[in-house]
DNA sequence: TGTTTTTATTCAAACGTTTGTTTTATTTTA
DNA sequence: TAAAATAAAACAAACGTTTGAATAAAAACA
Protein backbone atom coordinates (compact mmCIF):
# COMPACT_ATOMS: atom_id res chain seq x y z
CA UNK A 1 0.00 0.00 0.00
CA UNK A 2 1.74 2.93 -1.34
CA UNK A 3 1.79 6.31 1.19
CA UNK A 4 -0.11 8.60 0.15
CA UNK A 5 0.48 12.13 0.93
CA UNK A 6 -1.54 13.65 3.72
CA UNK A 7 -4.69 15.69 3.41
CA UNK A 8 -5.39 18.97 5.34
CA UNK A 9 -8.67 18.61 6.22
CA UNK A 10 -9.70 22.50 4.58
CA UNK A 11 -7.97 22.11 0.60
CA UNK A 12 -4.18 22.41 0.65
CA UNK A 13 -2.25 19.21 -0.37
CA UNK A 14 1.24 18.94 -0.29
CA UNK A 15 2.06 16.68 -3.96
CA UNK A 16 4.47 14.04 -3.23
CA UNK A 17 8.43 15.08 -3.17
CA UNK A 18 9.16 14.61 -6.22
CA UNK A 19 12.08 12.34 -6.28
CA UNK A 20 11.06 10.58 -8.94
CA UNK A 21 11.97 11.82 -12.59
CA UNK A 22 9.03 10.03 -13.88
CA UNK A 23 6.49 11.49 -11.14
CA UNK A 24 7.16 14.68 -12.74
CA UNK A 25 6.71 13.92 -15.88
CA UNK A 26 3.44 12.50 -14.79
CA UNK A 27 2.31 15.96 -13.13
CA UNK A 28 3.55 17.95 -16.18
CA UNK A 29 1.36 15.80 -18.89
CA UNK A 30 -1.79 16.43 -16.44
CA UNK A 31 -0.92 19.81 -16.08
CA UNK A 32 -0.77 20.41 -19.67
CA UNK A 33 -3.87 18.62 -20.84
CA UNK A 34 -5.60 20.30 -17.60
CA UNK A 35 -4.83 24.10 -19.23
CA UNK A 36 -6.21 22.49 -22.79
CA UNK A 37 -9.10 20.66 -21.32
CA UNK A 38 -10.05 23.22 -18.51
CA UNK A 39 -9.51 26.37 -20.60
CA UNK A 40 -12.20 24.39 -23.34
CA UNK A 41 -14.85 22.76 -21.14
CA UNK A 42 -14.44 24.42 -17.73
CA UNK A 43 -13.95 22.49 -14.61
CA UNK A 44 -17.21 21.04 -14.27
CA UNK A 45 -17.19 20.17 -17.74
CA UNK A 46 -13.79 18.32 -17.88
CA UNK A 47 -14.00 14.94 -16.48
CA UNK A 48 -11.37 12.75 -14.96
CA UNK A 49 -11.36 10.39 -17.60
CA UNK A 50 -10.62 13.23 -20.03
CA UNK A 51 -7.47 14.18 -17.95
CA UNK A 52 -6.02 10.80 -18.08
CA UNK A 53 -7.03 9.86 -22.04
CA UNK A 54 -5.39 13.37 -22.52
CA UNK A 55 -2.46 13.17 -20.44
CA UNK A 56 -1.82 9.12 -21.01
CA UNK A 57 -2.11 8.43 -17.45
CA UNK A 58 -4.33 6.51 -15.23
CA UNK A 59 -7.35 8.51 -13.91
CA UNK A 60 -5.80 6.98 -10.39
CA UNK A 61 -2.81 9.61 -11.22
CA UNK A 62 -4.88 12.50 -10.77
CA UNK A 63 -5.89 11.53 -7.59
CA UNK A 64 -2.31 10.63 -6.57
CA UNK A 65 -0.21 13.29 -8.09
CA UNK A 66 -3.35 16.54 -6.81
CA UNK A 67 -5.24 14.77 -4.25
CA UNK A 68 -8.16 15.46 -6.72
CA UNK A 69 -9.31 16.96 -9.56
CA UNK A 70 -9.84 20.16 -8.34
CA UNK A 71 -6.35 20.30 -6.48
CA UNK A 72 -5.25 19.33 -10.44
CA UNK A 73 -6.79 22.62 -11.28
CA UNK A 74 -5.36 24.99 -8.59
CA UNK A 75 -2.36 23.28 -9.82
CA UNK A 76 -3.42 24.22 -13.63
CA UNK A 77 -4.06 27.62 -12.72
CA UNK A 78 -0.66 28.25 -11.06
CA UNK A 79 1.08 26.98 -14.01
CA UNK A 80 -0.23 29.40 -16.03
CA UNK A 81 0.56 32.63 -13.53
CA UNK A 82 4.18 31.40 -13.91
CA UNK A 83 3.95 31.05 -17.32
CA UNK A 84 2.62 34.77 -17.51
CA UNK A 85 5.17 36.11 -15.47
CA UNK A 86 7.62 34.51 -18.22
CA UNK A 87 6.33 35.93 -21.15
CA UNK A 88 5.57 39.51 -19.09
CA UNK A 89 9.34 39.51 -18.27
CA UNK A 90 10.33 39.26 -21.89
CA UNK A 91 8.07 42.90 -22.43
CA UNK A 92 10.16 45.42 -21.74
CA UNK A 93 8.07 46.53 -18.67
CA UNK A 94 9.45 49.88 -16.84
CA UNK A 95 10.85 49.28 -13.70
CA UNK A 96 9.31 50.14 -10.63
CA UNK A 97 12.40 52.79 -9.82
CA UNK A 98 11.54 54.80 -12.57
CA UNK A 99 7.91 55.26 -11.74
CA UNK A 100 8.71 56.48 -7.88
CA UNK A 101 11.05 59.46 -9.16
CA UNK A 102 10.00 61.71 -12.12
CA UNK A 103 12.60 59.90 -14.48
CA UNK A 104 9.70 59.32 -17.44
CA UNK A 105 8.59 62.36 -19.31
CA UNK A 106 4.92 61.58 -20.56
CA UNK A 107 5.78 60.59 -24.28
CA UNK A 108 7.91 57.86 -22.89
CA UNK A 109 5.24 57.05 -20.46
CA UNK A 110 2.76 56.86 -23.25
CA UNK A 111 5.19 54.70 -25.53
CA UNK A 112 6.03 52.20 -22.74
CA UNK A 113 2.42 51.81 -22.18
CA UNK A 114 1.54 51.32 -26.18
CA UNK A 115 4.25 48.78 -26.08
CA UNK A 116 2.87 46.84 -23.03
CA UNK A 117 -0.59 47.20 -24.44
CA UNK A 118 0.92 45.70 -27.99
CA UNK A 119 3.14 42.98 -26.33
CA UNK A 120 -0.58 41.91 -24.54
CA UNK A 121 -2.34 41.97 -28.00
CA UNK A 122 0.38 39.80 -29.96
CA UNK A 123 -0.44 37.32 -26.98
CA UNK A 124 -4.22 37.36 -27.34
CA UNK A 125 -4.39 37.92 -31.20
CA UNK A 126 -1.39 35.89 -32.10
CA UNK A 127 -1.04 33.10 -29.76
CA UNK A 128 -4.22 29.92 -29.26
CA UNK A 129 -2.35 28.90 -26.13
CA UNK A 130 -2.69 32.03 -24.59
CA UNK A 131 -6.62 32.81 -25.56
CA UNK A 132 -7.08 29.37 -23.36
CA UNK A 133 -5.33 30.89 -20.59
CA UNK A 134 -7.15 33.86 -21.30
CA UNK A 135 -9.95 31.54 -20.94
CA UNK A 136 -9.52 30.50 -17.90
CA UNK A 137 -8.82 33.66 -16.20
CA UNK A 138 -11.95 35.00 -17.53
CA UNK A 139 -14.41 32.19 -15.87
CA UNK A 140 -11.98 32.82 -12.77
CA UNK A 141 -13.21 36.93 -12.99
CA UNK A 142 -17.42 35.85 -12.86
CA UNK A 143 -16.67 32.96 -10.06
CA UNK A 144 -13.22 33.77 -7.92
CA UNK A 145 -12.15 31.05 -6.24
CA UNK A 146 -9.11 31.12 -4.31
CA UNK A 147 -7.43 30.17 -7.47
CA UNK A 148 -7.92 33.86 -8.09
CA UNK A 149 -5.54 34.82 -5.95
CA UNK A 150 -2.87 33.17 -7.99
CA UNK A 151 -3.91 34.95 -11.04
CA UNK A 152 -4.25 38.24 -9.50
CA UNK A 153 -1.83 39.12 -6.71
CA UNK A 154 1.73 40.08 -7.60
CA UNK A 155 1.14 39.24 -11.66
CA UNK A 156 -1.97 41.07 -12.86
CA UNK A 157 -1.99 43.23 -9.82
CA UNK A 158 1.53 44.56 -10.65
CA UNK A 159 0.53 44.85 -14.31
CA UNK A 160 -2.60 47.37 -12.83
CA UNK A 161 -0.26 49.04 -11.07
CA UNK A 162 2.21 49.72 -13.75
CA UNK A 163 -0.16 50.85 -15.98
CA UNK A 164 -2.24 52.68 -13.73
CA UNK A 165 1.39 55.07 -12.91
CA UNK A 166 2.38 55.60 -16.69
CA UNK A 167 -1.22 56.95 -16.88
CA UNK A 168 -0.46 59.12 -14.14
CA UNK A 169 3.00 60.05 -16.17
CA UNK A 170 1.02 60.62 -19.44
CA UNK A 171 -1.54 62.75 -18.22
CA UNK A 172 0.04 64.66 -15.67
CA UNK A 173 -1.64 63.94 -12.86
CA UNK A 174 -1.83 62.59 -9.27
CA UNK A 175 -0.45 58.65 -9.54
CA UNK A 176 -3.01 55.83 -8.22
CA UNK A 177 -6.18 57.73 -8.49
CA UNK A 178 -9.44 55.55 -8.98
CA UNK A 179 -10.04 57.32 -12.19
CA UNK A 180 -6.42 56.43 -13.45
CA UNK A 181 -6.83 52.68 -12.62
CA UNK A 182 -10.30 53.01 -14.40
CA UNK A 183 -8.37 54.05 -17.56
CA UNK A 184 -6.12 51.69 -17.25
CA UNK A 185 -8.87 48.96 -16.47
CA UNK A 186 -10.88 50.39 -19.55
CA UNK A 187 -7.61 50.25 -21.87
CA UNK A 188 -6.72 46.79 -20.63
CA UNK A 189 -10.70 45.83 -21.80
CA UNK A 190 -9.68 46.81 -25.06
CA UNK A 191 -6.67 44.39 -25.92
CA UNK A 192 -9.28 41.34 -23.74
CA UNK A 193 -11.97 41.94 -25.87
CA UNK A 194 -9.73 40.38 -28.67
CA UNK A 195 -9.49 37.75 -26.65
CA UNK A 196 -12.97 36.89 -25.28
CA UNK A 197 -15.02 37.92 -27.47
CA UNK A 198 -13.10 36.57 -30.77
CA UNK A 199 -16.43 35.27 -32.32
CA UNK A 200 -17.61 38.07 -32.58
CA UNK A 201 -14.75 39.80 -34.23
CA UNK A 202 -14.38 36.93 -36.85
CA UNK A 203 -18.21 36.88 -37.58
CA UNK A 204 -18.02 40.88 -38.20
CA UNK A 205 -15.12 40.45 -40.40
CA UNK A 206 -16.78 37.80 -41.84
CA UNK A 207 -13.58 35.48 -41.58
CA UNK A 208 -12.76 32.05 -40.41
CA UNK A 209 -9.68 33.21 -38.56
CA UNK A 210 -7.28 36.38 -38.59
CA UNK A 211 -5.12 37.52 -41.55
CA UNK A 212 -1.91 39.19 -40.86
CA UNK A 213 -3.80 41.94 -42.41
CA UNK A 214 -6.32 41.87 -39.74
CA UNK A 215 -3.51 41.16 -37.27
CA UNK A 216 -1.63 44.48 -38.06
CA UNK A 217 -4.77 46.58 -37.98
CA UNK A 218 -5.24 45.42 -34.66
CA UNK A 219 -2.13 46.74 -33.83
CA UNK A 220 -2.30 50.06 -35.39
CA UNK A 221 -5.57 50.58 -33.95
CA UNK A 222 -5.15 49.38 -30.32
CA UNK A 223 -1.63 51.78 -30.79
CA UNK A 224 -4.09 54.46 -31.78
CA UNK A 225 -6.37 54.24 -29.39
CA UNK A 226 -3.95 54.02 -26.32
CA UNK A 227 -1.94 57.30 -27.89
CA UNK A 228 -5.10 59.49 -27.98
CA UNK A 229 -6.59 58.26 -25.11
CA UNK A 230 -3.37 59.30 -22.48
CA UNK A 231 -2.23 62.30 -24.16
CA UNK A 232 -3.57 64.91 -21.52
CA UNK A 233 -6.33 66.99 -22.53
CA UNK A 234 -5.81 70.22 -24.45
CA UNK A 235 -5.95 73.36 -21.94
CA UNK A 236 -9.41 74.73 -23.78
CA UNK B 1 -50.84 7.95 -21.59
CA UNK B 2 -49.93 11.26 -22.79
CA UNK B 3 -49.20 12.15 -26.23
CA UNK B 4 -45.49 14.17 -25.71
CA UNK B 5 -44.66 16.34 -28.51
CA UNK B 6 -43.03 14.86 -31.39
CA UNK B 7 -39.10 15.62 -31.33
CA UNK B 8 -37.37 15.82 -34.46
CA UNK B 9 -34.36 13.22 -34.90
CA UNK B 10 -31.83 16.42 -35.21
CA UNK B 11 -32.33 18.43 -32.51
CA UNK B 12 -35.39 21.11 -33.30
CA UNK B 13 -38.31 20.47 -30.11
CA UNK B 14 -41.48 21.96 -31.26
CA UNK B 15 -42.63 22.66 -27.47
CA UNK B 16 -46.39 21.93 -27.02
CA UNK B 17 -49.15 24.74 -28.21
CA UNK B 18 -48.89 26.40 -25.54
CA UNK B 19 -52.51 26.57 -24.83
CA UNK B 20 -52.60 26.19 -21.37
CA UNK B 21 -51.23 29.21 -19.37
CA UNK B 22 -50.43 26.73 -16.45
CA UNK B 23 -48.11 25.59 -19.14
CA UNK B 24 -46.31 28.86 -19.92
CA UNK B 25 -46.20 29.79 -16.14
CA UNK B 26 -43.75 26.77 -16.02
CA UNK B 27 -41.71 27.46 -18.62
CA UNK B 28 -41.27 31.49 -17.60
CA UNK B 29 -39.92 30.15 -14.36
CA UNK B 30 -37.49 27.52 -15.58
CA UNK B 31 -36.48 29.91 -18.24
CA UNK B 32 -35.75 32.18 -15.10
CA UNK B 33 -34.23 29.86 -13.32
CA UNK B 34 -32.35 28.67 -16.61
CA UNK B 35 -30.71 32.52 -16.74
CA UNK B 36 -29.62 32.62 -13.22
CA UNK B 37 -28.23 28.96 -13.10
CA UNK B 38 -26.64 28.68 -16.58
CA UNK B 39 -25.19 32.28 -15.86
CA UNK B 40 -23.60 31.38 -12.90
CA UNK B 41 -22.41 27.77 -12.92
CA UNK B 42 -22.57 26.88 -17.13
CA UNK B 43 -24.33 24.53 -18.76
CA UNK B 44 -22.59 21.75 -17.56
CA UNK B 45 -22.57 23.18 -13.71
CA UNK B 46 -26.35 23.32 -13.86
CA UNK B 47 -27.91 20.53 -12.65
CA UNK B 48 -31.43 19.56 -13.76
CA UNK B 49 -31.73 19.35 -10.02
CA UNK B 50 -31.03 22.51 -9.65
CA UNK B 51 -33.12 23.81 -12.35
CA UNK B 52 -36.17 21.64 -11.18
CA UNK B 53 -35.03 23.32 -7.40
CA UNK B 54 -34.97 27.34 -8.41
CA UNK B 55 -37.68 27.31 -10.72
CA UNK B 56 -40.52 25.66 -8.18
CA UNK B 57 -41.23 22.44 -10.30
CA UNK B 58 -40.35 19.11 -11.30
CA UNK B 59 -37.24 17.72 -12.84
CA UNK B 60 -39.28 16.02 -15.64
CA UNK B 61 -41.20 19.62 -16.27
CA UNK B 62 -37.23 20.15 -18.07
CA UNK B 63 -38.00 17.37 -20.76
CA UNK B 64 -41.17 17.86 -20.97
CA UNK B 65 -41.32 21.33 -22.28
CA UNK B 66 -38.17 21.74 -23.52
CA UNK B 67 -36.61 18.33 -24.49
CA UNK B 68 -33.50 18.30 -23.13
CA UNK B 69 -31.32 20.41 -20.88
CA UNK B 70 -30.02 21.39 -23.67
CA UNK B 71 -33.30 22.64 -25.46
CA UNK B 72 -33.68 24.93 -22.33
CA UNK B 73 -30.54 26.52 -22.66
CA UNK B 74 -31.30 27.45 -26.09
CA UNK B 75 -34.87 28.53 -24.89
CA UNK B 76 -33.06 30.42 -22.73
CA UNK B 77 -30.18 31.99 -25.26
CA UNK B 78 -33.15 33.02 -27.33
CA UNK B 79 -35.02 34.96 -23.93
CA UNK B 80 -31.78 36.57 -23.70
CA UNK B 81 -31.50 37.99 -26.87
CA UNK B 82 -35.38 38.92 -26.92
CA UNK B 83 -34.39 40.98 -23.87
CA UNK B 84 -31.70 42.41 -25.13
CA UNK B 85 -33.96 43.72 -28.03
CA UNK B 86 -36.31 45.18 -25.57
CA UNK B 87 -32.90 47.01 -23.71
CA UNK B 88 -31.21 48.17 -26.50
CA UNK B 89 -34.76 49.76 -28.63
CA UNK B 90 -35.35 52.30 -25.86
CA UNK B 91 -31.35 53.39 -26.60
CA UNK B 92 -31.08 56.15 -28.98
CA UNK B 93 -29.76 54.73 -31.54
CA UNK B 94 -29.75 56.04 -35.17
CA UNK B 95 -32.16 55.20 -37.69
CA UNK B 96 -30.20 53.28 -40.58
CA UNK B 97 -31.73 55.73 -43.33
CA UNK B 98 -29.73 58.31 -41.28
CA UNK B 99 -26.62 56.22 -41.96
CA UNK B 100 -27.05 55.50 -45.63
CA UNK B 101 -27.31 59.24 -46.88
CA UNK B 102 -24.88 62.25 -45.49
CA UNK B 103 -27.23 63.30 -42.94
CA UNK B 104 -25.64 62.94 -39.87
CA UNK B 105 -22.58 65.44 -39.05
CA UNK B 106 -19.42 63.90 -37.46
CA UNK B 107 -19.97 65.30 -34.27
CA UNK B 108 -23.39 64.23 -34.14
CA UNK B 109 -21.79 60.68 -35.09
CA UNK B 110 -19.34 61.21 -32.52
CA UNK B 111 -22.58 62.21 -29.79
CA UNK B 112 -24.32 59.37 -31.27
CA UNK B 113 -21.93 56.58 -30.68
CA UNK B 114 -21.07 58.11 -26.92
CA UNK B 115 -24.60 57.65 -26.00
CA UNK B 116 -24.82 54.13 -27.75
CA UNK B 117 -21.75 52.93 -25.13
CA UNK B 118 -22.89 55.10 -22.35
CA UNK B 119 -26.29 52.72 -22.67
CA UNK B 120 -24.12 49.46 -23.17
CA UNK B 121 -21.98 50.67 -19.79
CA UNK B 122 -25.24 51.37 -17.86
CA UNK B 123 -26.13 47.92 -18.18
CA UNK B 124 -23.14 46.34 -17.57
CA UNK B 125 -21.69 48.08 -14.85
CA UNK B 126 -25.31 48.80 -12.73
CA UNK B 127 -27.00 45.70 -13.55
CA UNK B 128 -26.07 42.68 -12.01
CA UNK B 129 -29.16 40.79 -14.25
CA UNK B 130 -27.59 41.87 -17.24
CA UNK B 131 -24.05 40.90 -16.42
CA UNK B 132 -25.63 37.84 -15.79
CA UNK B 133 -26.41 37.43 -19.45
CA UNK B 134 -23.18 39.14 -20.17
CA UNK B 135 -21.51 35.54 -18.14
CA UNK B 136 -23.59 33.52 -20.93
CA UNK B 137 -22.66 35.45 -23.95
CA UNK B 138 -18.98 35.32 -23.20
CA UNK B 139 -19.40 31.64 -22.67
CA UNK B 140 -20.71 31.56 -25.92
CA UNK B 141 -17.76 33.39 -27.71
CA UNK B 142 -15.43 31.06 -26.80
CA UNK B 143 -17.54 27.81 -27.42
CA UNK B 144 -20.20 29.01 -30.10
CA UNK B 145 -23.04 26.61 -30.34
CA UNK B 146 -25.86 26.84 -32.68
CA UNK B 147 -27.07 29.31 -29.36
CA UNK B 148 -24.81 31.91 -30.53
CA UNK B 149 -26.40 32.32 -33.92
CA UNK B 150 -29.46 33.30 -31.79
CA UNK B 151 -27.57 36.23 -30.06
CA UNK B 152 -25.24 37.50 -32.71
CA UNK B 153 -27.41 37.21 -35.95
CA UNK B 154 -29.82 40.33 -36.23
CA UNK B 155 -28.59 41.69 -32.71
CA UNK B 156 -25.06 42.26 -31.91
CA UNK B 157 -24.81 42.07 -35.23
CA UNK B 158 -26.87 45.23 -35.85
CA UNK B 159 -24.91 46.80 -32.57
CA UNK B 160 -22.02 46.23 -34.77
CA UNK B 161 -22.72 47.65 -38.07
CA UNK B 162 -24.47 50.90 -36.25
CA UNK B 163 -21.07 51.52 -34.48
CA UNK B 164 -18.99 50.54 -37.65
CA UNK B 165 -21.00 53.06 -39.88
CA UNK B 166 -20.56 56.07 -36.97
CA UNK B 167 -16.89 55.30 -36.58
CA UNK B 168 -16.78 56.09 -40.48
CA UNK B 169 -18.81 59.16 -40.51
CA UNK B 170 -16.98 60.46 -37.72
CA UNK B 171 -13.53 60.30 -38.86
CA UNK B 172 -14.84 60.70 -42.67
CA UNK B 173 -13.64 57.75 -44.06
CA UNK B 174 -14.90 54.82 -45.93
CA UNK B 175 -17.84 52.84 -44.60
CA UNK B 176 -17.44 49.09 -43.39
CA UNK B 177 -13.40 48.94 -43.72
CA UNK B 178 -12.08 46.06 -41.57
CA UNK B 179 -10.27 48.73 -39.81
CA UNK B 180 -13.31 50.44 -38.93
CA UNK B 181 -15.05 47.14 -37.75
CA UNK B 182 -11.99 46.78 -35.40
CA UNK B 183 -12.20 49.71 -34.24
CA UNK B 184 -16.04 49.31 -33.07
CA UNK B 185 -14.71 46.06 -31.34
CA UNK B 186 -12.26 47.48 -29.54
CA UNK B 187 -14.28 50.27 -28.27
CA UNK B 188 -17.38 48.02 -27.54
CA UNK B 189 -14.24 45.88 -25.85
CA UNK B 190 -13.49 48.45 -23.30
CA UNK B 191 -17.40 48.28 -22.33
CA UNK B 192 -17.32 44.82 -21.72
CA UNK B 193 -14.41 44.46 -19.80
CA UNK B 194 -16.17 45.78 -17.08
CA UNK B 195 -18.79 43.13 -17.26
CA UNK B 196 -16.33 40.58 -17.99
CA UNK B 197 -13.13 41.41 -15.19
CA UNK B 198 -14.91 42.98 -12.92
CA UNK B 199 -13.05 41.13 -10.36
CA UNK B 200 -10.26 42.28 -11.53
CA UNK B 201 -11.34 46.26 -11.21
CA UNK B 202 -12.97 45.60 -7.40
CA UNK B 203 -9.47 44.48 -6.36
CA UNK B 204 -7.67 47.59 -8.09
CA UNK B 205 -10.10 49.75 -6.86
CA UNK B 206 -9.87 48.00 -3.17
CA UNK B 207 -13.74 48.22 -2.80
CA UNK B 208 -16.09 45.29 -2.59
CA UNK B 209 -18.46 47.07 -4.77
CA UNK B 210 -19.08 49.93 -7.18
CA UNK B 211 -19.84 53.28 -5.66
CA UNK B 212 -22.11 55.44 -7.53
CA UNK B 213 -18.76 57.81 -7.69
CA UNK B 214 -17.48 54.73 -9.40
CA UNK B 215 -19.66 54.66 -11.71
CA UNK B 216 -19.72 57.95 -12.71
CA UNK B 217 -16.07 58.11 -12.87
CA UNK B 218 -16.42 54.62 -15.12
CA UNK B 219 -18.91 57.24 -17.60
CA UNK B 220 -16.98 59.67 -18.06
CA UNK B 221 -14.16 58.06 -18.56
CA UNK B 222 -16.00 55.89 -21.44
CA UNK B 223 -17.18 58.83 -22.81
CA UNK B 224 -13.65 60.52 -22.97
CA UNK B 225 -12.29 57.56 -24.34
CA UNK B 226 -14.78 56.95 -27.21
CA UNK B 227 -14.78 61.23 -28.12
CA UNK B 228 -10.65 61.33 -28.34
CA UNK B 229 -11.11 58.00 -30.28
CA UNK B 230 -13.24 58.90 -33.02
CA UNK B 231 -11.90 62.30 -33.44
CA UNK B 232 -10.38 62.16 -37.00
CA UNK B 233 -6.57 62.26 -37.14
CA UNK B 234 -5.33 66.16 -37.40
CA UNK B 235 -3.77 66.80 -40.52
CA UNK B 236 -0.72 67.10 -39.44
C1' DT C 1 -76.66 22.84 -17.80
C1' DG C 2 -74.30 18.44 -15.63
C1' DT C 3 -71.64 14.41 -16.85
C1' DT C 4 -68.36 11.95 -19.25
C1' DT C 5 -64.34 11.56 -22.14
C1' DT C 6 -60.24 13.26 -23.71
C1' DT C 7 -56.23 15.92 -23.43
C1' DA C 8 -52.54 18.57 -21.11
C1' DT C 9 -49.62 18.92 -17.31
C1' DT C 10 -47.45 17.63 -12.91
C1' DC C 11 -45.17 14.64 -9.84
C1' DA C 12 -42.51 10.88 -7.39
C1' DA C 13 -39.98 7.15 -8.37
C1' DA C 14 -36.84 4.67 -10.98
C1' DC C 15 -33.73 4.05 -15.06
C1' DG C 16 -29.16 3.34 -16.98
C1' DT C 17 -24.98 6.04 -17.39
C1' DT C 18 -21.31 8.84 -15.96
C1' DT C 19 -19.20 11.16 -12.34
C1' DG C 20 -14.91 11.70 -8.94
C1' DT C 21 -12.64 8.87 -6.02
C1' DT C 22 -10.85 4.56 -3.82
C1' DT C 23 -9.17 0.08 -3.62
C1' DT C 24 -6.26 -3.50 -4.81
C1' DA C 25 -2.77 -5.39 -7.51
C1' DT C 26 1.21 -4.85 -10.48
C1' DT C 27 5.21 -2.69 -12.32
C1' DT C 28 9.15 0.36 -12.06
C1' DT C 29 12.92 2.52 -9.73
C1' DA C 30 16.70 2.94 -6.52
C1' DT D 1 13.87 -5.80 -1.40
C1' DA D 2 11.40 -1.54 -0.04
C1' DA D 3 9.40 2.44 -1.69
C1' DA D 4 7.27 5.00 -5.46
C1' DA D 5 4.38 5.04 -9.28
C1' DT D 6 1.13 3.05 -12.52
C1' DA D 7 -2.90 0.62 -13.90
C1' DA D 8 -7.41 -1.92 -13.88
C1' DA D 9 -11.37 -2.63 -11.53
C1' DA D 10 -14.80 -1.34 -8.36
C1' DC D 11 -17.31 2.25 -5.53
C1' DA D 12 -21.07 5.14 -4.09
C1' DA D 13 -23.02 9.34 -5.47
C1' DA D 14 -24.91 12.27 -8.84
C1' DC D 15 -26.14 12.85 -13.47
C1' DG D 16 -29.93 13.58 -17.41
C1' DT D 17 -33.73 11.32 -18.78
C1' DT D 18 -37.86 8.18 -18.73
C1' DT D 19 -41.78 6.16 -16.80
C1' DG D 20 -46.47 5.64 -15.33
C1' DA D 21 -49.77 7.06 -12.22
C1' DA D 22 -52.23 11.31 -10.42
C1' DT D 23 -54.28 15.70 -11.26
C1' DA D 24 -56.08 19.66 -13.64
C1' DA D 25 -58.21 21.61 -17.61
C1' DA D 26 -60.74 21.37 -21.86
C1' DA D 27 -63.88 19.17 -25.07
C1' DA D 28 -67.64 16.41 -26.16
C1' DC D 29 -71.88 14.94 -25.35
C1' DA D 30 -76.50 14.72 -23.20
Amino acid sequence: MHDSPALSPTQSFTEPDGRGKRSEDTRHALIEAGIELFGEYGIKGTTSRMLATASHTNIAAITYHFGSKEGLYLAVVGSIAERMDQHFSQADMPRPEELVGNLLSPPEAVAIFANMIEHMANLMVDSEKVRTWARIIVREQSHPTLAFDLLYEGRMERIQNMLTALIAVAMGTAPDTPENKIRAHALIGQVLGFATSRESLLRALGVKRLSPTHRDLIREVLRRHVEVCLSPPLPA
